[in-house]
DNA sequence: GATGAATGAGAATTCATTCAT
DNA sequence: AATGAATGAATTCTCATTCAT
């Protein structure tokens, strides 16, 4: 019942272990996801023992569901940190596009498998909701106040939030998951920042043309 | 003529029988993915019995192996029809959002099954890689068009497509799946079709705004 | 509990339907061994429905068992009937291994059928035991008799029957069925004939040569 | 060096299990041959879990395949060493026939399993055929030698050698595998020996009677 | 801690056979 | 009679998980 990542191994060759475990099934979830990675997979790319696994985690699912628990935390104190004052416009919208395509060249595995989980578990579903639901929250305040200056008239911000943030998640997993062209991966990370953070900015800071 | 999965001389029965079972595979599938769904499932809620499956398909993965493929069909034909010329930017942008929308209304469980087994399969990653070429293409084009006007200045054609693709899949699934509220499933296509159409027009027609 | 092939049927399409299926049995058994053939390969090479099968047999099974009663049937009789008297010893040689020889000609599926049947169900091994028993007897009769007359001696004539039977039925099997090279099948059944009655003749009218 | 079925470090338990699933497959397949064989049949003769099974083999299938290898493997070298020179024609006849027995007496399974594939699969009936090959040449090559010594006049050599190994083949599965009285099993080894010397023998080394 | 081994609980698939038309 | 359809009963195979060393 102990959610943290199961008391770090006092041992020298512990720690390797469960760091070579960890590394495995995130490399491999990222790549086959969540629902077509068997603990065997993981082991193997790991070089370990399949039992191994059991040694480290209580099971596949409570794997997964530590990292929601740890990816869920950090998304609150990233969401937390996010309301900087002060910025343009257009910074603004840089950051959150920054900040979310980081979030995924971080945590891609996490994020393949809670949204996959929830598919299949109301537990995960609750999970994910809530993962979504902060950036949809904050897009969702943003959005108003845009509106409140004159901004993106008649538009449902919740709705404007939601589409938002389906295009960064989409668009993060689309570029960063091998789906994309495997090999030398020679993705432009800025170039894909700005195109969302242009969109982004576009979506929410539009102003209706005059007619004259 | 008829393209049907087997060619066959069906009854009446057999027609009902492999329409149920249709209906329960889309069902089942739009709510648990394919990988989690197993032929008892699409079986069971037919109303039938597991060996009755396979006297309409070979396989599970042939089910979906037939939607890809007529999926990828109906999708370029409209492809084709999508280019329709004189409307204005507005309308276009509409046009677009209303037609991603009420091809995953209608289309969910092939979207998601194909999308699905993209992660596992070289050939399912190759339908889907077509099947989104298609609407990233067009959109490419219309991002340049709107680049000769002087709308877009500095965007990359492609990424902005990509990015908007994004968008259109992940929100269209996210609203039309169940996961996003099973129940009532009150959903207003309108105003979500609006959503989408905004964000798009906005994205390709916008004009950086004066600095008088 | 009939035993006989099931009433003939008394309409034309039936009569056909009856050889178009036998005739497919035959076939299919001979090339593939009773244990792999499934009904729908039967009616598959017949252009019949597999439902059309048990119009005619009650499962596979008794349709074997029809086969091996027949057959037992003709086997007895073939045997009343070798012991011609007046023959040369080469002749009988000879008639010995062209019955055999003919019998696997028209009865391939009948033998593979039920010596394969034999291995799973007591049954069929009684009457592939019965059927087998018949050449045996004869031929251990015959050895007895050539042992009076000087010849072979210090053999025991059953064990010796027992080796010539297996040299007749596995010949004729492997030459007969498609093992040995399906296409043309271009084989001389006279020089077949030839090397087993040979064989049959050498090993039981053998005389120790004497030793001057 | 070792090229045992999978490059593991087994254990004793591990070498325990696999011998006893090895030794209960060899029995089942010789008592029902491999075609009616299932995976539960060994497992369960072998006291362990359907599951163990794929621990050891891929499939049943593999598992006749590594027997088809290795017995063939076998086969060649023991082909190598058959052909001694210095032996009287009798003893020549005594020792092929003894070498055929005692194949048998060690490798039934294999051999039933591999005779039977070989109706239901090319690969199966490619092993099959060599391992024919090579007794079937060794005898064709002894009776043109006979010939040339003036015993066996005009008899086609490699059809004598077929039906003598159609003979060794057959009269030896008779005997051995349990068709012919499963209980006390008092085969008389010697007796069986001899008696397929003895036809081995006077088929080959027969000279034509003089006609005074 | 690490791992070879064992296995219960599925899941896919096949096939003989029955049934309704 | 003929056959499309339906299905129960296997059978093969996989995989998460446990256990003994």
């Amino acid at each position: 019942m102990n959610v943290t990542p199961r008391e770090r191994s006092p041992t020298l060759r512990g720690r390797q272990t469960q760091a070579a475990i960890d590394a495995a099934a995130r490399a491999v979830v990222a790549r086959k996801g969540i629902l077509a990675t068997t603990v065997a997979d993981i082991t193997g790319e790991a070089g370990r023992s399949t039992a191994s696994f059991y040694n480290y985690y209580d099971s596949k699912e409570a794997m997964v569901r530590e990292w929601a628990v740890r990816f869920r935390e950090e998304a609150r104190e990233r969401s937390m940190a996010a309301a900087q004052p002060g910025l343009s416009h257009r910074d603004r919208s840089y950051q959150a596009a920054a900040a979310h395509w980081n979030t995924y060249r971080n945590r891609l595995a996490e994020i393949i498998s809670v949204s996959q989980m929830a598919m299949i578990s109301e537990d995960f579903a609750e999970y994910w909701n809530e993962i979504c639901s902060l950036p949809i929250g904050l897009i969702t305040s943003t959005v108003k106040q845009a509106q409140q200056q004159g901004f993106c008239a008649g538009s449902d911000p919740r709705l404007i939030a939601v589409a938002l943030v389906s295009m960064l998640n989409q668009f993060c997993y689309t570029q960063l998951s091998g789906q994309a062209g495997h090999p030398g991966d020679d993705i432009d990370d800025d170039a894909c920042i700005n195109t969302l953070a242009d969109i982004f900015y576009r979506a929410i800071y539009h102003r209706e043309a005059a007619h004259p």
